[in-house]
DNA sequence: AAGTAGACCCGACGAA
DNA sequence: AGAGTTCGGGTCTACC
């Protein structure tokens, strides 16, 4: 589920503990979400540190501690972020807790799709695999022109499946991008290949306003988003179009192994 | 099921 | 014609 906005808010969920130090780092050592930096690294590498800032990245997160100790995040398909109290004992799902003096920075993730990294740089810089991600929806290198190559890059590939690419559109998940496709009324089925240049502006534009509509409803304090949106009614049988002159019966299927849905009249 | 890494398959390119 | 420790696009599935 968390895509770009629900990213963010859960990025602010350890708030509360920054300025803090890790007293203590709690893990379940063979949890699949240490699969690519073991346990005892991240126990090694922040115990001590001083929890200083927090970033956000399309669905990556990235916690910086002093020192030059970094701690990137994907919280996969049911990973979650919050706090607990100092002295809580870790749950089955629980799978990392940094102990700070007074509260605990909790990692529960029960299916284990989600990981983390561990990066201890010299320079107090963030690591380059960080830097080096694609440029964010809201920021000025997501140009028209860049996503305009993209696009045309993938003629095969249906419009709703290429939102779906992190190189491309970091932080679109399964919602958003029928959203987007939604709102610009194209058949999420469309190949890309078929789009006219207006169409491709309109994708540009739509995805930028999603976004920022998402990360200010649901990325603040995860309000529930107005019956406006597709979001409120793609996930029952039987919604309906919210759109006042359409109000058709919404379709779902699967394509390219997601579920999608998406208006029959607004996106013929 | 809201996510993705990796295996697989395919076609383009165009070696000696 | 058609190599190949190719390369990149495109699809599917396992992960739990």
């Amino acid at each position: 589920m968390p895509e770009l906005a629900e990213v963010e808010y859960y990025r602010k969920q350890w708030n509360p503990g920054l300025g803090h130090t890790v007293h203590k780092v709690l893990t379940h050592p063979n949890a699949r979400i240490f699969r690519d930096a073991p346990a005892t690294a991240v126990r090694k590498a922040l115990t001590g540190r001083t929890f200083s800032a927090s970033h956000a990245h399309g669905k990556q997160m990235m916690f910086e501690f002093s020192d030059g100790g970094w701690l990137g995040l994907h919280l996969g398909m049911t990973g979650k972020l919050y706090t607990a109290a100092v002295d809580h004992k870790p749950e089955k799902s629980e799978h990392l807790a940094l102990v700070l003096d007074d509260l605990q920075l909790v990692f529960s993730d029960y299916r284990m799709f989600g990981k983390l990294t561990i990066d201890v740089t010299d320079d107090g810089e963030a690591p380059d695999w960080w830097k080096e991600l694609p440029p964010q929806i809201l920021d000025r290198g997501f140009s028209k022109k860049r996503h305009e190559q993209f696009v045309r890059r993938f003629p095969k590939t249906p419009v709703k499946t290429l939102l779906l690419d992190q190189r491309g559109f970091p932080g679109i998940g399964n919602w958003m991008a029928d959203e987007i496709c939604w709102r610009i009324g194209i058949a999420p089925q469309t190949v890309s290949g078929n789009l006219t240049d207006p169409q491709i502006e309109a994708l540009w534009k739509a995805t930028r306003k999603v976004s920022r509509d998402a990360i200010r409803v649901i990325g603040s304090d995860w309000s529930d988003p107005p019956q406006s949106w597709l979001f409120k009614h793609r996930w029952k049988n039987g919604g309906n179009c919210p759109r006042k002159d359409c109000r058709s019966e919404l379709l779902r299927a699967d394509l390219r192994g997601r579920t999608t849905c998406w208006c029959p009249r607004c996106q013929g």
